[in-house]
DNA sequence: CGAAAACTTGATTAGCATCAAACCAGGTGG
DNA sequence: CCACCTGGTTTGATGCTAATCAAGTTTTCG
């Protein structure tokens, strides 16, 4: 529990106490700054609540501001050449999105939030000038772009191969790692499913279905669900041994 | 054309001539650099020559050096848990391989060579030197993290979806980017296609085949192609269409 | 020159897309 | 309050694409 200081706890400001109690703040952005830094900053900041199927930025927009997502998944997504939508990785709880903007460059893809979303948006120029004054956030920035590239490299790697089947176990234990407390995880729309696993609604509904059937997942509700881990660990273990 | 000043034109460190004549000085890393900045770095900095087939770091490793491409094709490819190679991304002349060594990380794939390759070895610590001298490079370093990003999403978007012969055609238009001079493009092994368009050496070489018989692809000594881009682009729009 | 590696081609099969129809939940208006 | 509509989901039947299995051919290199 931090102690927070007389002087601010009236502070006019809205946003102070905000940034103040933020949930995030020691693994988001502005973990790297003092309360000091915190106390310069946090009138340009506004935190934004987004509904499912929002849009938080899109892409070939002039990039203003990166996002640090408070709660929620948000899906980053991109229309190929062909025409079709192809969602190329998910960002949730103290991930920040849309680094770009920090150079000046047009956002790569969409953002959209999956669930209600909390973002706290953060001014393009704002970044500037706390790199300037805080080594700190210049090697932040570049941990979290290198962190987005694991990602993206992984879900590669792991969600774009194999058998269907394979894929759709892969997909729940990555959203296991955006579980809310207690158990519940966000389970996507089928055809947010396909545009993830490059499969049809129909393929998704037939693996979602099997699974319910063999106990590793248990709808709770529309659009969550309870994973059996252990089943879940079981059943990809003997996936990838055939 | 650079005038050399004189005082450097018998530099005793053969390195010297050599980094200060390369080719690709001005997109590549220190390209933020004056005369100056070169003079005191390039004792450190290693060109080195890599053969087909060779790595050039490893995944896992823990990461002492970037590389700068100065030549030839490079691959970025990681192991899945299930055990199968998957090509990521590729690197060719002027990119910057293994960023994440400037985060003291270990490398996150591995990196070969796909043809005859030419490397600058450029140690972290100098990375780390020349950050804190010049807030160019810091700059400039942010934004290929943002290039390989931007890569590997659109490797995601454009090449693990949609029939095998379109995903060959878009690997033969990514191809064609690294391009030597004189048109000819490097022409991967039916089992490195397979790698990185998620398909068997059978279906790769049917393609390859198909291709060829249409004049799309015209092979040219081993391991190298001539490209009929007006045939590759109609064919893609024709398969776009359908 | 011979062996190994890479490539090609053919036949068969498995897995997923496609087409089609029914089902269900939640919201709306009579 | 219920009938109805809409968007999402499920299930079934059929066909196509690419994996698999199996030779056979060409290239590379010691």
């Amino acid at each position: 529990m931090t102690v927070i200081p007389i002087y601010r706890k009236d502070s006019t400001h809205p946003q102070a106490q905000i940034c103040q109690a933020c949930a995030v703040r020691q693994f988001a952005f502005f973990g790297a700054l003092d309360d000091n830094g915190l106390e310069r900053i946090h009138q340009h900041i506004a935190d934004q609540r987004i509904e499912p199927g929002q849009s938080i930025f899109s892409a070939q927009e002039a990039g203003q501001a990166v996002f640090t997502v408070r709660s929620g998944v948000v899906r980053l997504e991109r229309v190929s050449e062909r025409g079709d939508r192809r969602i190329l990785r998910l960002a949730g709880r103290t991930d920040l999105i849309g680094l770009e903007s920090v150079l000046s460059q047009r956002y790569a893809a969409d953002a959209v939030a999956c669930t209600p979303v909390e973002v706290c948006r953060i001014p393009r120029t704002l970044v500037d000038e706390l790199s300037a004054a805080e080594p700190q956030v210049v090697l932040d920035l570049m941990k979290r772009w290198q962190r987005a590239l694991d990602d993206a490299e992984e879900w590669l790697a792991e969600l774009t191969t194999g058998p269907a089947r394979r894929r759709m176990l892969r997909l729940l234990l990555k959203l296991s790692e955006y579980a809310q407390p207690g158990d519940m995880v966000w389970l996507p729309m089928r055809d947010e499913m396909g545009a993830m696993l490059d499969m049809t609604v129909e393929t998704a509904s037939r693996m979602v279905s099997a699974l319910r059937r063999e106990g590793v997942l248990e709808p709770m509700g529309t659009r969550e669900a309870h994973l059996d881990m252990t089943r879940l660990m079981q059943a990809l273990r003997a996936q990838d041994s055939t």
